[in-house]
DNA sequence: ATGGCGTACACCGTACGA
């Protein structure tokens, strides 16, 4: 089994990469972010033509969540809910649901477009702060019922130095202060695992490159989208990797794919 | 200090991002 985490930046602009991807890689469950999409709009039909079921938590524009997960992987999927639950938000930044395994286990999966905070002090950045407290409390009533949990997304939080190619230049500001750092640290203590850690990984690993400045080429990028996971989940955990081959086509998202592979046999 | 690039909406430029 196969869970990724891409922050497709319009679904519109990437749906024929994403599912490029998804055939290449037959990861089992994947979770987007910045579909930048009306539910009606999302191209419900092309996931489902290549074998996956979809659901999305949608908005015009900005933000905007889904899922998609191989259809012949699952019994059935429940307990959707688009947004967290006790939050009313107007920006679309969270969707979830239970995946009924064929293999009998229950899954809950999450996929979340952290707010990026724009500035320190900014009226976005305690939004941020605010929407991150919100999720974690979402998260520890989840883990109280649901053992196999997985949150994935774009955190939008570099968690420490060696995740930014520059960090002398970001040291304090937005996507690293301490603050944010320390929300990120709130969310392991709601009972999650960081994946990465698990691995061993090639330094000046990242997920993000700018459009501009040939970042990329050079690069010059961040990792902020990550996959966190109860231990339950972890111990069975075989990999985790960061796939940044999308990163070079024409046209690409600014993120890569992050990717785990899990034991189970699905 | 700004813009550098890309996306969306719909203006023929603005908002937003990380």
């Amino acid at each position: 089994m196969q869970i990724a985490t891409w922050n497709v930046n319009s679904i519109k602009m990437r749906a024929e990469q994403v599912l490029g991807w998804l055939s290449d890689t037959q990861t089992t469950a994947l979770l987007m972010q910045e579909t930048k999409t009306l539910d009606e709009a999302f191209p419900r039909e092309a996931f489902e033509a290549a074998g996956y079921r979809v659901f999305t938590c949608g908005q015009k524009t900005y933000n905007g969540v889904a899922l998609a997960v191989r259809a012949e992987a699952v019994d059935a999927v429940e307990d959707i809910v688009c947004n967290i639950p006790g939050y009313p938000d107007a920006q679309k930044r969270l969707i979830a649901a239970t995946l009924q395994l064929r293999d009998g286990r229950r899954l809950r999966v999450a996929s979340a477009y952290f707010p990026n905070g724009q500035e320190v002090g900014a009226d976005k950045y305690l939004y941020k702060l605010e929407w991150i407290a919100a999720l974690t409390l979402w998260v520890r009533r989840e883990l109280a019922r649901e053992p196999l949990f997985v949150l994935g997304g774009d955190f939008n939080i570099a968690p420490s130095d060696a995740d930014l190619w520059n960090p002398a230049e970001w040291r304090g500001k937005i996507l690293a202060s301490a603050p944010e750092r320390s929300a990120w640290a709130g969310l392991l203590a709601a009972g999650l695992e960081d994946s990465w850690a698990q691995g061993l990984h090639a330094p000046e690993t990242y997920s993000w490159w700018d459009y501009r400045m040939s970042a990329f080429e050079k690069n010059h990028g961040m990792r902020i989208d990550h996959l966190l996971a109860s231990h339950a989940v972890i111990k069975d955990m075989d990999d985790v990797w960061i796939d940044a081959r999308p990163r070079a086509l024409e046209k690409p998202s600014d993120h890569a794919p992050v990717v785990m592979r899990i034991s189970w046999p699905l």
